[in-house]
RNA sequence: GCACUCGUAGCUCAGCUGGAUAGAGCAUUCGCCUUCUAAGCGAACGGUCUCAGGUUCGAAUCCUGACGGGUGUACCA
């Protein structure tokens, strides 16, 4: 339910019979506390210097013109001139009842349906994926989701790095390992890495070697290509595993390559070219913006840069996949980069100016001491074992609980728990801002964590199953924690729009924590299944019950957690 | 050097389109299981929102400056 807009109408044509004018927004705001009501309009004191009024006047005038026959019951004027609101509890049930059997929870399709190509995960294939990949992976298919769920199109693109000088070492290493080596030795990406390494710094002979494979595979020399490709199955092989264990929703099909752009590179040179928009600058050709620092789109050597790469997706995106918005999950370290190649972009008109670019970026993972992660040897930890070492540490926590009748579902559980604690660990922060690694914090089960969430919709299921029968009747709101529950149950629309604006899963996060946390109040303050309770009570909070956990299983759901009836 | 970004409770973080007494989780201390899953609920403790100015009826939020962290800054991706 839309209640912001539908609060925002009546405001203003409260102020229209009120005959007052005004070019500012109306916004209709939280109420900062309970105590309050549950929305404010904090326009008054804002109106009270143009109109030359005290805003304690204008606002009770303001109030006289509210339409309280519908959705709110109550509205008054406090301090200054703050206009507090109150949602009618009838209304709240009528609405609430509408959606009981409502698989999207209430929540509507958009009205302006975009096709959005949203870039996201983009592993280097050279090496395994390691926690860094984990935020553009998990925030990325979060918002893809989220996007989907509201009525848009959405187009992932894996933009896996596939191309490269580091190609012709790793292929002319494969080559050397022979085929009886080769399959033991992928096994281990990380390693397998360093031990080309090894051989080219220790060879010329190899070194030279790795260095004409580079030029070969371009080229498109056919035994290149075909240690190449194996090489590129083998790393992706890799991926899909981590995807998979993460229940990620990138497919085979949304992988599109470095490689696939490469023929259409020396066409975006002659593009900016033709646009004026290109320099020579020592040996490089570069475009300058306003600021002096270039973008260089080819090396003096000929070679291309990964910014031209982007400008080629940037045009294929708009022009083959019709992008309408583009965006792009990648580190913060890059916003330059993209701010430099949007630009470029669009006055290159390689993209339509009204096609939305944007920056979905997030901030760096960090060690203890602040600096970027590292383990203490130096390299990085995989992701593969972080999930893994979730999934036991969540084994280990609950498989002293007896509601487990076999270890299969002992198993289950530990996937869905130790796998949505790192998810919600990770989206729960607010994606811009650097944060600080630490497995305790990761694979934490207490407080804000997804097993919150989690726990409550089992606590719900388990009711419902003792209840075991058909639900027929109505909600009645009784007391205040309903009240405020049965409208945050209603908030979940808004929520969701919020945060697609500009892509934050932090705020859904934060809602499913506010819902739950109500919810657990009012789980113990009003009993349902309990002897002294009369039906059309028990069906209410049953019914209100229900729709919690299926506004959770749906907030979830969108974040890419999982939940299980019981743990 | 220049640019961007962050600085909120002991720790990790929300809040930032200006609004009423700045919020969570963790940690610490204390209550609540013969009663729907105690992985829960309640309470206490904890803050000059880095500092100094400015704008405003009103600033954690906007502006300027200082200090401190992080990042970026011509042929890597």
């Amino acid at each position: 339910m839309k209640i912001k807009s539908k609060l925002n109408q009546i405001i203003k044509s409260a102020l229209d019979s009120a005959n007052i004018e005004t070019k500012e927004d109306i916004t209709i705001s939280d109420a900062t506390k309970p105590e309050f009501g549950d929305y404010q309009f904090n326009g008054a004191m804002k109106l009270a210097k143009s109109l030359k009024r005290n805003p304690r006047e204008i606002a009770l005038d303001i109030i006289e013109h509210i339409d309280t026959t519908t959705l709110i019951s109550k509205v008054e004027v406090a301090g200054a001139g703050f206009i507090n609101i109150s949602i009618d509890n009838g209304w709240l049930s009528k609405e609430l009842t509408k959606i009981i059997d409502d698989s999207r929870v209430g929540v509507g399709i958009v009205e302006d349906k975009k096709r959005i190509v949203i870039d996201y995960s983009s592993p280097n294939m050279a090496k395994e994926m390691h926690v860094g990949h984990l935020r553009s992976t998990i925030i990325g298919d979060t918002v893809a989701t989220l996007f989907e769920f509201l009525g848009h199109t959405v187009i992932r693109q894996n933009h896996i790095g596939d191309w490269g000088t580091q190609f012709g070492m790793l292929i002319a290493y494969l080559e050397e390992l022979g085929e009886e080596n080769k399959r033991q030795n992928l096994q281990n990406l990380e390693q397998f890495y360093r031990d080309a390494k090894v051989r080219f710094d220790e060879s010329p002979e190899f070194a030279d070697r790795a260095r004409e494979y580079v030029v070969k595979i371009q080229q498109g020399d056919a035994h290149c290509l075909k240690l190449w490709r194996e090489f590129i199955d083998i790393s992706l092989g890799h991926c899909e595993e981590v995807y998979s264990k993460l229940g990620v929703k990138l497919r085979k099909e949304d992988v599109r390559a470095e490689s696939f752009y490469n023929p259409m590179l020396p066409k975006v040179i002659d593009t900016l070219r033709e646009k004026g928009l290109l320099v020579e600058s020592n040996g490089a050709k570069c475009v300058f913006l306003d600021s002096d620092t270039p973008l260089i789109v080819q090396k003096s050597d000929g070679g291309y840069l990964y910014a031209t790469t982007d400008l080629a997706g940037l045009e294929f995106r708009a022009k083959e996949l019709k992008a309408d918005r583009i965006s792009y999950v990648v580190d913060v370290r890059q916003s330059e980069h993209f701010r430099q190649i949007f630009a470029i972009a669009k006055r290159a008109d390689m993209v339509p100016s009204d096609v939305k670019l944007e920056h979905i970026a997030f901030g760096t993972m960090m060690d203890r001491s602040g600096k970027p992660f590292k383990t203490r040897d130096g390299g990085t930890v995989k992701l593969i074992e972080l999930l893994d070492e979730a999934i036991l540490r969540a084994k280990e926590t609950i498989k002293d609980r007896d509601s487990y009748s076999n270890s299969e579902d002992l198993d289950r559980v530990a996937e869905v728990i130790g796998i949505g604690a790192i998810k919600y660990a990770d989206l729960s922060i607010n994606r811009e801002s650097n944060y600080i690694f630490s497995w305790d914090k990761m694979l934490s089960f207490d407080g804000n964590t997804a097993l919150y969430i989690q726990y409550a919709y089992a606590r719900i299921s388990s009711i419902l199953r003792r209840y075991n029968r058909e639900l027929n009747g109505n909600i009645a709101i009784g007391d205040e924690l309903e009240h405020r529950l049965a409208l945050m149950i209603l908030k979940f629309e808004d929520t969701l729009l919020k945060a697609s604006e500009n892509g934050y899963p932090h705020i859904i996060t934060s809602y499913l924590y506010d819902l739950v946390t109500l919810f657990m109040k009012f789980y113990e303050n009003n009993p349902i299944l309990k002897d002294n309770i009369d039906t059309e009570t028990q069906i209410s909070r049953l019914l209100l019950s229900k729709l919690t956990a299926n506004t959770i299983k749906k907030g979830l759901e969108i974040l890419g957690i999982e939940v299980v009836e019981r743990i």
